[in-house]
DNA sequence: TTGACAGCATACCGACGCGTATGCAACCAC
DNA sequence: GTGGTTGCATACGCGTCGGTATGCTGTCAA
């Protein structure tokens, strides 16, 4: 039952995981605008055809490569940020747990970053705007998530004061690094991005915790 | 005498500097494909014709606008690299320096970023390949003069190890931080933008000594 | 006065790209 | 077997946009 009107979370099949993909990584490689709903059949041997067949427009594709990315995100981080543990230390293991995954699905991140700046123009018909509006809720309920954890460990003495907005956004700037300079030849084997993370987490947080200069 | 064979160099007459600037608004706003250069020329009031009488296609636009940003960095932040200061000091100097000459001049800027992702795509004319080549080229030595600095302090035990490259990314996309989020409500005064840049540098800086978790 | 040239405006061409309309084969239900 | 539905492929309409061709106006030198 493609296209229809927005079950909202149904799941994909396998046509459509294989169109979002072609898709992210068309998007993440050019950018939204100059990449055609041609080229992003074409990558699979699909026709477009077929990919209106499932998404009923390009913006809607777009959406719905980035909402797939920030859900993995939260996904993976939200749990963490739920244990316990003291704030430093939670903060690491999100940290950890966002880069990990971030790398794991670069397209879906890139594309989930375009996304953020676009704060969508070009949402025209009423369901893209309602795909939108869920995406940027998620958006900032994910940077909710890093801030309450912030704000906590501030109150302990755990991290440094000053403007908590711009820390946040400092903080996940750098966490997202990888979409913007990993590539490839960077490390393949699971301990090599491993380490890749730990040196992101360890010169980020350590950035949160100082006194300043 | 426009649309000359590449002086390279050429001071910009007056209408050349309102184009590249509303060219740069356009391109930081809506990305490279999205832009049309009637806009460019609508912003202004101005007409395409005249556009395309001072610059020869799009895409020369885009670089120029890209290489101007680049120039001012460097030419703002090389000076503060050759101090004589200890590395700690020196690489904040040049942060600070850095931050806020972007925050004066956001939309070059962000035009720059861009640049450096895209690596032009679409430059087809010899002359738009040669003028990509000297803005990539550009890029490469502004990153090498962070890497240097960072290099040395590592000797004098100022900063952390681990892989170098990762380090020099990290640093300089946080110090980008205002590209991406930097509004106008964020503060105007000189005062609250030294205090932004401030915290920005600070933030970014304690990560580059700490000893990792 | 008269060319020549800078500095534009305007009209236009060709290409591309989104979205849609249509057709068609395979697979059901009955 | 027959009507309906799914799952596509193909073709096209139509708007948009990069770039060019052309022409007009003011200025300045000879």
């Amino acid at each position: 039952m493609a296209r229809s009107p927005e079950p909202a979370d149904a799941p994909l099949s396998d046509a459509e995981q294989a169109i979002l993909l072609a898709a992210a990584t068309c998007f993440a490689e050019r950018g939204f605008a100059a990449t055609s709903v041609d080229e992003v059949a074409r990558r699979m041997g699909y026709t477009k055809g077929r990919v209106y067949h499932y998404f009923r427009s390009k913006a809607e594709l777009f959406i719905a490569a980035a909402t797939y990315g920030i859900d993995r995100l939260v996904a993976v981080v939200e749990p963490e940020a739920l244990k316990p543990t003291p704030p430093a230390e939670r903060l690491a293991d999100m940290a950890r747990a966002h880069v990990l995954t971030q790398i794991r699905d670069l397209p879906y991140h890139r594309v989930m970053l375009q996304g953020v700046t676009m704060v969508v123009r070009g949402a025209t018909t009423p369901d893209e705007r309602m795909m939108q509006e869920r995406f940027v809720d998620r958006q900032r309920t994910y940077e909710t998530i890093f801030r309450d954890v912030l704000e906590e460990g501030r109150k302990t003495g755990a991290f440094c004061g000053g403007n908590l907005s711009i820390q946040v956004k400092t903080l996940l700037l750098a966490l997202n690094g990888a979409c913007f300079w990993f590539s490839e030849r960077d490390g393949q084997t699971p301990e090599e991005i491993g380490a890749i993370a730990d040196q992101l987490v360890a010169l980020t947080l350590d950035g949160m915790r100082g006194g300043g200069r």
